[in-house]
DNA sequence: CGCAGGTATCTCGACATCAAGATATCTCGG
DNA sequence: CCGAGATATCTTGATGTCGAGATACCTGCG
């Protein structure tokens, strides 16, 4: 079946025969496939009363296991967002009862975020939800083909996630 | 090597074992992924004096070949983005004189937006330069193994591409 | 021909994000 | 023990995006 990026790939090749395109057929893919998936993200955080950022919030710290608590910028480098986007959150986060946070014994510089009992609940419903969501759009590969997907994204990710940057 | 996703994965088999993660194994990676290049475009667009979003519109303009003109409409459904974006984003391009507007002959509720000389050449510098930067991520997998990945991610990608959703 | 429904684009207000800088605290060499 | 530099978090201002609604125009049925 052809996608979108088979007909812009195909147009760049008429326009800019000179330019090898070749990129773009995967990493094209990865940008419209994320941003097709952050819809569908969204809708099904929805019947749970959740936005996506809140999801990521809520999950970091639910997989932290208990006490369920993790500084601000623990939390930055899970979520890639900058700290002033984090703050915000944690402001909203705590308004709604979902998270609240605690001086760090430790530090006195420092914050840790816990989740309530209300936001573990919370994340545990929507991640059960999501994963229903996910295995429906997967359901176009086979078992096999999926892990082979995944192995070839770990490829390309794990520099990223290594190498600080 | 392992990445961000493999302890994620990894965590939530600890907290949630009576859950099946694995479809975060591929639609996780992917996100992450997309996240990175995006930073990653951000930078090599800066070497051109454009935003991703600029990019996005110029060469969406610049692949529909002469005489490099699209609907907003059009251009609406290349890039994702909803209506009131396009029109914010048509705005500051022309303040920029990348592009301009022109009344559709065929409809006068219509618009075209047309790419300037100056648009064009912007256009295709960038794009060489993020072909450039993408090649080097890029150079983590064989030929083989990213025309297998293309494969895999273009059957993912095409229920969306091609059901309207 | 006229009107109902559809379509193309724009307007507007709310909001999440980012980048850069401010503040408070920690760490460690001297 | 002091001070320089690193670190953790928050603040601020600008900006891009979305969603819903407004406006203008088109299309086709009756």
């Amino acid at each position: 079946m052809e996608d979108e990026v088979d007909r812009l790939v195909a147009a760049w090749r008429r326009e800019r025969p000179d330019l090898d395109v070749e990129p773009l057929e995967v990493l094209s893919r990865v940008s419209r496939l994320a941003r097709h998936l952050d819809r569908a993200r969204r809708t099904a955080f929805a019947e749970h009363g959740l936005e996506p950022w809140e999801f990521d919030v809520l999950t970091a710290l639910r997989r932290a296991g208990t006490p369920y608590q993790l500084s601000p910028g623990q939390l930055l480098t899970q979520t890639l967002v900058t700290s002033g986007t984090m703050t915000n959150r944690i402001d909203r986060l705590t308004g709604k009862g979902l998270v609240k946070r605690l001086p760090d014994p430790d530090d006195r510089r420092g914050v840790l975020v816990r989740l309530t009992d209300d936001g573990r609940d919370r994340a545990d419903q929507a991640l059960a939800g999501l994963l229903a969501h996910e295995r429906e759009l997967l359901a176009q590969l086979t078992s096999g083909q999926q892990t082979e997907l995944a192995a070839l994204l770990r490829q390309l990710v794990a520099p990223f996630d290594n190498i600080p940057g």
